[in-house]
This record gives C-alpha cells, structure tokens and sequence, in this order.
DNA sequence: CCATTTAATACAAACGTTTGTATTTTTGTA
DNA sequence: TACAAAAATACAAACGTTTGTATTAAATGG
C-alpha cells in the first residue's frame, strides 16, 4: 500500500548515475551536462519524484519556511495582510506558517517558540494587546531568525518595522470633522500601550490644537475598542455635549452609531461619527461609515519584502521604519445635512 | 554573531553521557532513569535548547506539518474555519501550512506540490471554483498523505468530508418565504458544477415542489454569486414577477437588496431577499439579511480532527461524510410588514 | 600525439535526530 | 558471593539531501 517516497538515489540508479550529480542536476547547477540535467529532469518527473523539503533544509541549515504570528486571522485586516505576505512569499520559494495570539502573551510565547523549533527562516509578528514584555523576541536575533514587526509594534526591540500612518489617519480624520462644523469630538480609543491606539490619539489631539481647539481629556475614552465599548459610552459622550465621534476602530464606531440610532439622535446631523479600519461593513451599514483605509494589503507585502531582504542579505541590523500611507474614506456618518 | 545552534549531542557532551539518552530523556521515555532525565531536561533549558524538527521529521518520516487549501483566506466562512482547525491541531502538536487558490485550478495543484515537497502530514482542502477534474488528489493517497475534503467537495475523491448541510440550509430558507406569504421565488446560485450550490438548488426545488409550487427554471440564475451578480439580474428578476429572491451566498443578496434600493422598490414588502452564510455585514446591513449560518468554525475543528484521526489511525479508507447541521437566522429582509 | 586545461561526474561527509541492538550497570535472589 | 534478570545507557545506522574534494573523461593546443 504504502509505496515507498522515491529519491534522488532511486533516480540515481535508474539511470546508472551519482546521487550528486541528480541533486545538482534538479537545481540546474553548471556542474552537471545539459543532456544528463533533461535526462534527469524527465526521470524524475516520470518516477513522480517530490523533494523532500525536510532533508534540504536539514543539511542546508534553514527551513524554507515563515512563520506570522498575529491577534486573529478573521479579522479584515489581518487576513487581507496574510494575502499580501503570501503573494510576496510564495513565489520566493517560502511557505507560510500561521499562528493566532488571540490577544495573549501566553500564545504569543508559544507561537514563538513553535516557530523556533521548525527553524523558521524568518517571522512576521503584530504584537497582542496582552504583551507588555519582550524578552521572547531577543531570544529570536542571537538565534539568527529574522524578525519584521507589523502594525502593531515595538520599539522596544530592534529590527525593520511595517506600520500605517496612524498619526496622519487620525490627523486627517478629525481634521475632516473639524473642517465639517464640528467642535467638541470625542475619541474611543484601545490599549493606550499599543503603539496604533497611541499614534491615533496622538493625531487627534494635534488635528484639535492645530485648529485651534482646546483637547478635553474628558472626552476620551481608553479601552472602548469593541463594538459594546462603542456603545456602552454613548451616554457620556452625549452627557459632555460632543457633536462627533472619532473612534479607533470601526467596530466602535459601529456599536456607537447603533447605540445613537437607539437614542433617536441623527446621525450625522446631530453627532457626526469616524472610524479606523475601513471594515467591509463600513460601506453597507446606514448611515454609511466614514473610515481610514489601511491598505492592508499593501503593507503585508512590504513586511514580506522586507523579511526576505534581511534573511537573504543577513542583514539583521537596520532599523528602518517603513510608514504606510493612508487614506480617508467620506461616507454618510460624517457628512452635515448643508451638503 | 551566529551562535551554533545547540543540539542534543551539545547536551550529551555536556553532562558525559549520549545523544540517544538524552533524545530519550527529553521525550520521556521508559527506558531513561528519572534522576538523568531531570538533569537533561534542565541543561536542555539551561543552554536555550530547541529541537530542530526538520531532522526530527526527517528521521521519523512525517512532517509534523498540516496544510490547508482554500478559496481565500479573506473570506469570513474560511478565516472562521481555519481558526477552528489551528484549535484542533497546534495542541496535537502539528502546525498549518496555508496555501490560498484564489479560486484557480493552477494553483491548487501547485499548492498540493508545495506541499508533498514538505511532506505535510494531511492536506484539509476545498476545491477551487476552477477546479473539475482530480488527478492532482488521487496522487496524494498513495503518497500516504492523509487528506480531508471540507465545504467544496467532490465525490469523484475518496476520503472523508465535511460539509454543511446545504440541501436543508436552502430548503429551510425557501419554506421560510414561502411560510411568510411568497409564491414566485427566484434562486441566484453559483457555479453548478460546485457540490454547494447544486446541494442549494436541489433544497430550493424541493422546497417548492413540497409547497406545491411548481419551479420555474427561469427564476434560477446560475452564476451570479457576486455583489455584481445579484444586482444585474434585478431587472429581469422583477419582469419576471417574483416575490422573493433566495440568494446561495449574502454577497449576492447584497447586490440584489441595494439595487432593490435603487429602482425604489421595498425589501421586504414587495420583495423578500435571503442569503446563505451569514456574513458579518448581514446583521448590520439596512434591511438587516435573513441568513443561514453554517457554522465555519465548527466545521473546522471537525475537518481537523478528522485529519488527525486518519493520519494517526493510518484508517485510509473510510469515506464518511460529517454534515453539519444549519440555522436560518431570520431577519428584516423576509420578514413582511403584516407582522 | 601527448600534455594540459576544462568539463563532467563520482565519492564521502555532514546536517540533527530517532531507534533497534548491544553493552554495561544495577538490582534481586538463591 | 555468585548469577540471572532487569534497568540504564552506549553504539551505530539511518532518514534524504547538499556540497567540498577527488577522480575520470573530454577538449584544446602546440
């Protein structure tokens, strides 16, 4: 039944050769006679060969994989970043490893150390909300596994990071409330530890003081990142006489838009709301939801691209920042009735 | 710079014994005594040991790697689905290789190469749309690769399936429009040859036929699973005079319900729409879409644990189908206004 | 036609485990 | 104390590649 996995040293004897020369005649070195390198290729393919990976990289040292390490895989964002890194990554000869953190520093751990163990060339990781320590990825440099943050980061560790313009996206954002009429804003935000939610809140309060508005620090609410936070601080938002709403998150805006629905206050004739992330829903939802596209995409690939660089360059050293651009998306939820 | 990775012949030497003790030790076998597997288990710590595992797998034959084909990994159905199968399978130890088709023959068979090069322990697949012929499956089983079928399935390969039970999924959702009062209910449906949209078309037939409502085979629309796909056919749909429309995917009820929007006509008075798989978005949307949900994660954790089964069992044979059970979640979009 | 370079292939060791068999050490018993 | 039985460990081969070095074959030139 179980028909033995044929090798390079089957081939080797059906045409009465070397196990070397096969080997360097299947990576087309200029070692090997041109009519032997198609002899062997056709052998190879009849006898239905398949390299065996696991040996490759057992003698050559590095497996030929990557290893990711994010929150959540079905969320927009990550799985549309996931394509990006595939569409860099596969065609280099990598394949994917993927492991969940579900937010914990537990996992996290363990994901690192799975990956370690498979000898990984290289690893892509956005950091869980729960990690607030570090040295599980130090470990990772003196073993020579390449590292590239993304999105969500660290400066705390060295090494080539990927990140959106979370300053610029906020920035623009509330600039484009302001512009629209609106002058007390409220900002729901996440863990202010994580750098995005810090960035963002730092764009917020610079949109304001830049427009001549004084920041409230009343009005901004840590921790509301979900679709219940969203709504759980509608009460307060509107006890504070805010006119608008820019959250973190689009799920937050979701849930406060919902919640305002509830309350009968127009939206946005009487409060005017923002979210960040641009989630598919954001299009389709009444009113629709105006929100900062990340690109996601785009910024998978980037962090692929950078990977693969410092494995293949050995370049462990740079510390470069690469900033993605986004873009504000004008929908319904932010547009005063006067349009 | 490069610190050699340690192995366990760094440990051997380190406490005076043997690689093969300390291999034994630290997979706590019988046959080491307690006081010298301590001790190894210790230094192994002590001096950053991690197991290679491509010369683990190399030795023992198997790679202690999963992979998984699908569509896209941007689809909330398979994000949910590949979640639940990292439940199932990291703490059995194995690890997810990921190899997305983006719905094309070619690739899935390269996806199916790459992954005998790494001697994956099974392949968890679904078919790509492109996909209708097999020879690239029928090699794996006597490769010795374990393989699972889920979602996209064809009968044509033998090995277990698991699927969610389309043909009441769809006969749940048509009883249901025609319980609230429709007569002349259209279908959009996908590609045919698809075992998904066939079982689906089958359900509507005969949730007709079971009402005494005699189908009519120009309310079917092949082909038109997309947003665009539910919206163009709208015109041609309402000359038709239908009542409702039952749509095999929400993507397509979403086209349909706002191009209803559009051309002013009232969902759900004058037509009632319906999707299939309970997308994010359909809670959300303005009317919120009667849906039903087909239980992604679950799904995977069966597929999972039915890979696992058969790669530790080494039960090639069995050719089980596990169905998964539906819900219809009904919503605003069927429900009409005299309720 | 022989010497010499170059091309083509063969040889052998190594990557780090695992595992069957052999050997040594310990334990128990008469 | 001697001897068998059991426990613990050592030895060595194997998994399938890759790659540096050695060898053989072919090509070149005087």
């Amino acid at each position: 039944m179980k028909s033995h996995n044929i090798t390079i040293s089957d081939i080797a004897k059906e045409l009465g050769i070397t196990p070397s020369t096969v080997s360097r005649a299947l990576s087309d070195s200029p070692r090997v006679n041109d009519k032997t390198k198609k002899k062997v290729q056709e052998t190879a393919q009849k006898m239905g060969y398949h390299q065996n990976v696991m040996a490759s990289m057992l003698r050559k040292g590095s497996s030929g994989s990557i290893g990711i390490i994010i929150p959540r895989i079905n969320r927009h964002f990550f799985s549309n970043a996931i394509s990006g890194i595939e569409r860099i990554v596969n065609p280099a000869g990598y394949n994917l490893l993927i492991y969940q953190t579900e937010e914990l520093y537990q996992k996290e751990v363990e994901g690192i150390q799975a990956f370690m163990k498979n000898r990984v060339a290289g690893i892509i990781l956005s950091i869980a909300a729960e990690t607030t320590h570090f040295e599980h990825l130090n470990n990772l440099q003196n073993k020579g596994i390449a590292l590239v943050q993304f999105d969500r980061v660290t400066d705390l560790v060295h090494g080539p990071k990927v990140i959106n313009d979370n300053f610029n996206g906020a920035y623009l954002a509330v600039k484009h409330l302001i512009q629209t009429g609106h002058k007390r804003i409220a900002h729901l935000t996440g863990a202010p530890h994580l750098n995005v939610y810090r960035e963002r809140l730092r764009g917020y309060m610079q949109a304001l003081t830049d427009h001549g508005i004084q920041p409230d620090q009343a009005l901004v609410f840590d921790n509301s990142i979900t679709r219940d936070g969203g709504a759980a601080n509608i009460g307060k938002i509107m006890s504070l006489n805010a006119d608008a709403i820019f959250c973190a998150g689009d799920y937050a805006a979701l849930g406060a838009i919902q919640e305002l629905k509830n309350l009968n206050i127009a939206v946005p004739e009487q409060v005017a709301v923002v979210g960040y992330a641009n989630e598919p829903f954001s299009e389709i939802m009444t009113p629709s939801l105006t929100s900062v596209e990340q690109n996601a995409f785009e910024m998978g690939t980037r962090a692929a691209q950078a990977l693969i660089d410092m494995i293949e360059n050995k370049d462990n050293a740079h510390d470069h920042t690469d900033i993605i651009p986004v873009r504000l998306i004008v929908r319904q939820s932010s547009l005063v009735s006067t349009y």
